[in-house]
RNA sequence: GGAUACGUAGCUCAAUCGGACAGAGCAUCAGUCUUCGGAACUGAGGGUUACAGGUUCGAAUCCUGUCGUGUCCA
């Protein structure tokens, strides 16, 4: 289906060209022309303020040249009448006719309502989660899940080929402290006395690992070293991780290790790269450090390998290599974006939260350093969640064993509710997800607003069954003024789509359903079918509607990654 | 200290790359009604968009400064 937007569009290009060839409008190239949906009554169905951006290029006023592109403005099939109103505003009034038959049109794209060609042809990539195994999910990371998945379905309806990835690092400190935490737990379940390791991981789903691990192998591994302990650790947890996505209808196709790039030369290839590149220099401070810093000369403090991120534009170079040896994390990184790109993807989109917002910039000065184009690259910075329960804030450490995990959220409240609450704010809110008001709500809050909606659409279709009613030869005509206002609204969701996807918001999609369900609730009781006092040929073009009503609200759920119930 | 994201109704949040009188939900108050599932509908009150300047025909949005918050910075 078209989008009503660019439909508009085309047509006040073709007038403003028609307007110029007549002489009625002086030369000058046409800027970008933005038509929107009216959001009060009153102003049309869609509205653009064209008229007084021209006011500059044409040298007249807005008013004048309103009139004059509404004069050129061709006839078409979807619009009623246009207007010009306040300073020079063109508003645009649907055709009813064409609106009714919008109904037959969304039946037809049935689940695939709105796909778009914009990413036709083309691969994108979603990178989200990516927690490494070390315990199970914890709320801190629901809400990146969430806007991953929702983002890489999104991406779907518009047209792209999406991978959901999936990165992590099964090699690091933090595994290695695993590996020996669940050793010592499984050497206790033995019966030895042994404590946990300084800094382990304490949380109790490690003794319930050590006991299974007993229960497998008895004491066949009592003399087993840390390692083996890891890798039966990494492999319950990514279980468990996996398990625990599935609730909210989440699943990678791609789990990319780091440490990959290590063995096989990634990420030494790319030191290499920069430092050919001139980007590598090896210092114990920053060229052109602030006097201040410089006593670190004096202490002795070893040299550090620095990536010289400021000239390409970062306000200060970046450590590579610590002065113990030890990389940080952008050297792997940056190789991890490189092999990315080198896999060919169109749009690669990373969800991050605000406490890699630095991380990721330097990334990409790594990647335009290497002499490739960073502009694939696309970030969703979520600001930080505050989970508070029993108003209180839940402050978590996963080492300590100390945390809510996504687990009890979905037990305390839904899948559903989840990815609801969690969608319906743009990322750049920090947002505070009051687990008591979600729980006290789940009698009154928009993901059952939203789900009843589509549960009243099948409530009328089962009836229909049940009495052998159907909509066959229905006639659309006889849909009244109530089924348009919804129909208006239905015919957003295409654009919201490409809104959601361009501006990479998809919290965008959230705030829509809700207005669909507010489209819909108020005409749901005047607009009946099975009723002693509706005709039958009223009836039929009505039943119709709520199929296409079905669909919208079905498809708009599917987006959200939420369940479209048949009852409740 | 530097960087970055922000500050909108009592609370949680929107506002389609500058557009019409800033919108929802919750909460509060007042109604409808409960024959296709009412987890519904109607209405009311509530904002000097942190503050002060600036740009513009037009600013919550862009610029400068101040105050405050989150996050990062071997």
């Amino acid at each position: 289906m078209k989008l009503l937007p660019h439909l508009h569009t085309q047509l006040i290009i073709q007038a403003i060209h028609a307007a110029q060839t007549a002489g009625d409008l002086p030369a000058f190239e046409i800027p970008v022309i933005s038509v929107k949906p009216s959001d009060k009554a009153g102003q049309g169905d869609y509205a653009s303020p064209i008229a007084m951006g021209l006011s500059k290029l044409a040298g007249k006023k807005p008013r004048d040249i309103a009139e004059t592109i509404v004069k050129y403005l061709p006839a078409t099939d979807f619009i009623d009448k246009v207007e010009i109103a306040g300073p020079g505003f063109i508003n645009f009034t649907l055709n009813p006719a064409y609106l009714k038959q919008q109904v037959d049109a969304i039946l037809n794209e049935n689940d695939a309502l709105f796909t778009l060609d914009i990413g036709a042809g083309k691969r994108a990539q979603v990178e989200f989660v990516s927690a490494n195994p070390t315990g199970p999910l914890t709320v801190g990371r629901s809400r990146g899940g969430i806007v991953g998945d929702t983002m890489a379905r999104l991406l779907e309806a518009a047209g792209f080929a999406v991978e959901r990835e999936y990165y992590f690092n099964n090699a690091g400190n933090q595994m290695m402290m695993l590996g020996k935490s669940l050793q010592a737990r499984y050497l206790q379940a033995l019966g030895q006395t042994v404590d946990l390791p300084e800094g382990g991981y304490q949380g109790e789903y490690l003794v319930e690992f050590a006991q299974e691990l007993v229960a497998e192998k008895s004491d066949g591994l009592a003399n087993a070293d840390w390692q083996t302990f890891k890798d039966y650790a990494e492999k319950k947890m990514f279980a468990w991780i996996k398990r625990t996505l599935a609730r909210v209808d989440i699943h990678h196709d791609v789990f990319f290790n780091e440490d990959s790039l290590l063995h096989n030369g990634s990420v030494e290839g790319v030191l290499e790269a920069l430092k050919t590149n001139g980007y590598v220099y090896t210092s114990v401070e920053r060229e052109n450090a602030a006097e201040t810093h410089q006593e670190k000369r004096a202490t002795g403090t070893k040299p550090a390998v620095w990536f010289r991120s400021t000239a390409l534009g970062d306000s200060e170079d970046r450590v590579l290599v610590k002065s113990d040896g030890i990389p940080t994390y952008t050297l792997p990184d940056i190789a991890y974006h490189k092999n990315k790109l080198d896999r060919g993807f169109d749009l690669l989109i990373n969800i991050l939260g605000a406490d890699h917002g630095t991380q990721y910039k330097v990334v990409q000065y790594g990647v335009q350093a290497l002499g490739m184009d960073p502009s694939k690259i696309q970030v969703i910075l979520n600001q930080m969640v505050r989970f508070i329960k029993d108003g209180e804030f839940v402050k978590g450490s996963t080492r300590r064993g100390v945390f809510e995990t996504l687990d009890d959220l979905i037990e305390e409240t839904s899948a559903d509710a989840i990815r609801y609450h969690l969608l319906a704010r743009s990322a750049n809110s920090q947002m505070d997800f009051d687990l008591d008001a979600v729980v006290k709500q789940s009698n009154d809050n928009p993901v059952y607003y939203i789900q009843n909606a589509h549960v009243r659409c099948c409530g009328i279709l089962r009836e229909a069954e049940a009495r052998g009613f159907n909509d066959h030869e229905a006639d659309l005509s006889l849909l009244g003024e109530d089924e348009l206002s919804f129909i208006r609204k239905a015919l957003e969701l295409g654009e919201v789509i490409e809104i959601a996807v361009s501006q990479y918001e998809p919290h965008r999609i959230a705030f829509y359903a809700h207005e669909m369900a507010s489209a819909f609730h108020p005409i749901y009781d005047r607009v009946r079918v099975l009723h002693t006092e509706v005709p039958e040929d009223v009836a039929k073009a009505r039943l119709r509607f709520y199929r296409a009503a079905q669909v919208c609200f079905r498809r708009v759920l599917r987006l959200m990654g939420m369940t479209a119930p048949e009852r409740m």
